[in-house]
Parts: structure tokens; sequence; C-alpha cells
DNA sequence: CTTTTTTGCACAATCGATGGTGCAATTAAT
DNA sequence: ATTAATTGCACCATCGATTGTGCAAAAAAG
């Protein structure tokens, strides 16, 4: 039974065992060995002997000295959503892909927070930070600037670095589009039939409810004030939007476009509370997709952000040099009822 | 303008700045200068020059002197999922709340990737470590063992150290109990009409395959095998199974219980292609929550397991001097059809 | 058999923070 | 006015890896 365990081999235990310098060592344990001239031979002994201990490298002496950690971060708003968390999981893989360690946190969409992490993150000496749907992008910006830091912002752009975003306007005109649409079949609709409930005032929802007013304006010719309800990213706000809507009216609106799959969570809170026959004849946008979302008893249209392609937009923007902060715009996509998309986890191999 | 920028300061910029000696100043801004006896004035001082010059310690720095970090990490199989995304989310919350630095990686469900993903977060020197719904817990723990990392397991138990997991039998007889109840109103149901998809060989598989096969002998007598259908982890090879029986059968089994959200999403593309009626009067009960699936036109029963406890109790553990590996069951909740539940998101103040 | 070149590696400084030890200056005790 | 005790801080080794520099020994050239 080998018993140097409880502490992990350093290159000086195999310097001793190895009779070769930590120098050498290092060299060879971390490729550069050819450039220092060390003999086949060594570098074979030395890589032998790392095996049989199991030798790791202490990445923190390493990120000491060498001011560089190979961890890259991303900063989520939150975890517990399919948006994020496919960027998670999309990000994981490419950032593997580099030989990197992806790192994931959360900051709960709090300015203070954000920044706070993003100090800690710093502190760890990361390489490079995505920064995904910050609440105040310019702030961890600042923080970024000041520790010399790559990073770009994801899902809400900034002004003082490159961001890659959805095309928010494009996505709210195809979505609103779709929502009126859909409603054809039936009796017409009118235009203080379709609301927009959720979101609050960011670079996001405001180009959606952009979008959603021009085309309810270049369709109906008017746009009433009264049909948008910006109830910030709450499923409790969202909630009690409906309930109050509903309260007065007596129904819930025949078609709404919903900001958020966090809002759309308040539509169900709502639906939870009240008769199936409140909601028989409701179209739904959303604007998110999640796969259960798609197949709910009503009509619900959504928007795949395409996460695939944002992070690599990301990825190919942040190896290039620094240049002038640019907005890069991709376009989401329309998906229709009852539709179940493939995702990040189809490329896992599910062995048994 | 300020330019002392693009380069962070460290304690020893400060020392010269204070005319202190760099040990003072590490002491006063690490807390221990009380017992290092230095003047109040002195403190004062030095932490007047931080916070001017933005100093935030090294953390590397500190990590590798001190051999502790104020990492604590979380590996995950998947980021792309409401179950274990929540789990993210309250796993977050908790490290926070002890002044420590959450990191959330994924494993991708492969036992290599986890060994080598739990080297790589030791060579960070995290404090340490949970281990959630891992392939090889004691292939982790081996590995986590040599370092002398604390860790538990959670979601998925191992047999070296303490296992944080849901009470899969007893949730798995909940479910069962409660699909078979919904269904009495109609017709009674047969055995054979009750079938059970997903899952692969693993502790929680196996134990909720227990629950559902007991109860289904308790309450029918009988319990046919080819009811169960453990089709993996992925939505793909679970739609599989779903076409090849009805590509058999004509129609779909009138109840099933399926093994997670994941493989419901496999449920989800079959419906996708096919019409309507095929599924008009299913029943169906996830061992998962997601609010979503809980509205589907058929009624869904779901479990939801007890994230937030699970991971309580981790912590109370973890924090524990070391005792024998022991198995702490979480009981889940039955989630009647048409529920929105609140989640770890609503503990977040939504500002606007 | 020298001189030059090449090979193969050791040495030591360094990254930033920590904590044990020791010592001068001040204050208190006798 | 001494001696003893306390205060306040500086010094230095250390954590583990990286990297520029330098120097012997071996090989090649003359």
């Amino acid at each position: 039974m080998r018993q140097e365990s409880k502490k992990k081999a350093t290159i000086y235990d195999l310097s001793v065992l190895s009779g070769c310098s930590a120098s050498t060592v290092s060299a060879v344990l971390n490729g550069t060995w050819q450039k220092r001239r060390i003999k086949e031979s060594t570098a074979d002994l030395i890589r032998s002997l790392a095996e049989k201990h199991q030798y790791t490298a202490n990445l923190q002496a390493r990120g000491l000295r060498s001011s560089r950690s190979g961890l890259v971060g991303l900063l989520l708003p939150v975890h517990d959503n399919r948006y994020f968390s496919s960027m998670a999981q999309t990000f994981e893989a490419h950032v593997r892909a580099r030989g990197q360690c992806p790192i994931v946190v959360s900051a709960c969409r709090d300015p203070q927070e954000e920044r706070r992490t993003v100090e800690t993150l710093i502190s760890y000496s990361i390489d490079e930070l995505f920064v995904a749907g910050a609440t105040d992008p310019d702030g961890v910006h600042a923080v970024c600037e000041a520790a010399g830091l790559k990073h770009i912002n994801l899902d809400l752009p900034g002004t003082k670095t490159h961001s890659v975003i959805s095309d928010n306007y494009e996505g709210g005109r195809l979505l609103t589009e779709a929502i009126i649409r859909h409603c054809q079949g039936d009796r017409p609709l009118e235009p203080e039939e379709l609301y927009l409930f959720g979101g609050r005032n960011d670079h996001a929802s405001r180009e959606r409810i952009r979008g959603f007013r021009e085309v309810k304006r270049e369709i109906f010719g008017v746009d009433p004030d009264e049909c948008i309800q910006p109830t910030g990213y709450s499923p409790a706000m969202t909630q009690k939007a409906f309930e109050t809507f509903y309260a007065r009216e007596g129904h819930l609106p025949r078609a709404f476009f919903i900001n958020s799959s966090i809002n759309f969570e308040g539509l169900l809170r709502f639906l939870g509370q009240h008769p199936h026959e409140t909601f028989a004849d409701i179209v739904v946008g959303c604007y998110d997709y999640d796969p259960f979302g798609s197949f709910l008893p009503f009509p619900v249209i959504m928007i795949r952000q395409d996460v695939e392609s944002m992070i690599a937009k990301a990825f190919e923007i942040i190896d290039q040099p620094r240049s002038a902060p640019q907005l890069h715009l991709i376009r989401p996509e329309l998906v229709p009822p009852r539709t179940a998309l493939m995702g990040p986890l189809d490329a896992l191999k599910d062995i048994d």
C-alpha cells in the first residue's frame, strides 16, 4: 500500500526523486522542455515519476507566477432558467474545447453583487470573462478594465466593450407578427386585445417592446400604451399583473407577448389559481424557448435565442485584438407551438 | 486623472506608500492586526490607502500560502435542466452566505471528465466540493481523498463518503400511487397499461423502479417486466422508446412514470411528431418538477425533490468532523397537476 | 590536441500574501 | 534610576511553479 498520500506531490518532490532540479521538472511537465534542451530520456524519467506519484500542478502557484490561471468565467444573472442554463452548458463545452477551465457564477441581477463577484474572479486571475445579462455591464466593465481583464457582454449590451446579443427588435417583431397571424383564423384580433407583459428598463426589453409596438402600429394603426406592462423579471410581479387585469376585466387578454420565460412562470402561477376555462382560448408568445412551455394547452409561440451562435461569436471576438466596442446582433428563431427542439444536452453521449 | 491603473495594487505598493512593512499591511487588511498588536492609527492609515488605491488581495497568492482558497465547488452532471440549475442556484446562495465563492462546473455524466474536472478544482485548492449526480461518485471520492479534500455526494450516493439524496424509493412509490389514483375516475387501470420510461442503472433509477414495481405489485398483484424501459438519460433515446411502442401498439401507454425531466423531453419530441389525439388521455408522472411541465394538456403529476433541504443538510454535514459514510434521505414532494411552485428565484429581489 | 560549438541542465529571482520570531522603543513597576 | 513588562512593528522564510541566465561537460571543428 503506497502511502505518500494526504499531501500532493510537488515539483520539488519529483526533483528529489529524479535527481534533477525543480526547474527541469517544471519544464518537462509543462511542455517547454524542448526549448530548454532537456534530454528525451530525462523527460521520460520525470514523466514516469509524475505519473507514478500522481503529480498534478498546483494551479494557484502557476497562476501566481504567470498571472494567468486557465480559468474562464461566465457571469450569469441566474442559473435557474433554461435560457441561462443552456448558455452555461454551451459555454462550458467551448471552454473545455480550448483546454481551459470554465467557471460559472451568478450574481442575482444585483449590480453590486455583479461587481463584487467579478472582483473575486479577478483575484483568481481568470483569463477572460463573459458577462451575460448583467444589470450594469458598464460597471462590470470598469472593474475589468482596471484589472486589464478581457471581457465581453452577452445578452445585454454595454457601451464600453463588445456585446453579442439577440436581435431583440427583430425577434420582437417576429414574435408579435406570429401571434397576430395565429389569431387570424378566429375573429380578427383588436389592438387592445394584444398585451405585453414582463421585462424591465433594459436594452433587451426596450428593443422587444419597440418591435412589438411597431408591428402593432403597422398592422392596427394604433398601439395603446396600456397594453404594455413591464413587470420586471420576477414571476411574482408578473402574476400580480395578470391577477390585476383579470380582476378588472374578468378574463385574460386574448393574446399576449411575454418578455421572458421567467415572466411566463408568473402566468403559470396565475393559471394555477384559476379554472381551466379562464384561458381556454388565449394565444401566447414568449420571448424565450422552453420545451415544456411549447406544449402547453393553449398555443404558445416561442423565440429561441441562438445561444450556440452567440457563444461562438463571443469567443471569436474575445480572441481578437481589442477594438472599438460594437454591437453584434444574432438573429433568434421563431418556434411554432408544440415543438421540441434539440439542445446542448444532445451533444452528450449517454453511456449506461 | 489618477493613473496607476492597469496593474493591481499589492501589499508591497501599500507598504511603500504607508511606510510600513508588507507584513503589517497584510495583517491590517486580513483582520489579524489586533493579534499582531498594530496601532489603530496605523491600521486606519493602511485601510484608507487600500481604499484609495482599490486594493484587493490576490487570492491565488493567499491560497498558495495558506492552502485554502475560499472556493467551494459544485460538480453537476449538466446545467441545462431545472433540477440541477435550481440546485446551482440554491448552492450559490448558501456559499455566498458563508462568505465564500461558489463555483459550479458540469462534467457531462462522464466518469473520466468527472475525475479530470475534480482534479482541476483541487489544483485551485478549493476548500470543499459538492458532488451532485456523479456517474462515478467513488471514483471522484478517490481523487478527493488523495488530496485531503472534504466532499459530499448529492443526488446520487457513493459508498465512501456521506451522501444526501432524495428518498427515491419513497418518491417512486408516491408518484406511482398518485398516477394510479388519478386513473381511478375512468375505467380501472390494468397493470400492463402503466409503464416506466427512462433512467439508467444508477442508485436513483433503481430505487425509483423498485418503488414503482412494489406499488404495482401491491395494487395489481402483478408487475410485468416489459413495462420497465430504462432508456438512459437522453431525450433522444427516450423518444425512440416511445416511437417504438407507438409503432407496435398504435397508441401510447395509458399511463406512465417518467424517470426525469430530461426523459420527459423525449416524450415532448414524440408528441411534436404526432397529432394531438395520440395523447388525448394519457396520464403522466414525472420524477422531477418543472413548472411548465406541470401545465401540459394532459395530467402531469410531478415529484419535486427538496433541493433546499438537501443543500442545507449537505452543508450541515460537511461542517462536521468526518465520520462514517451515511446515506441521508430527503423526502421529496408530490406535486399535483397544474401547480406552479415558488423556486429559488423568488428569493431574489427584482429591482428596476 | 586545442578551440569552438552544442548539449543539458542547475541556480536563483520572482509572483503576492502569510505568520513565526525577534528586537527596539515605550511604559510600568520597584 | 534601574529593571521588567508591554507595545508596535520589521524581517524573513515559505507556499509551488516559471523563466532568464550561466556554466560545465560532451561533441564537433580545426
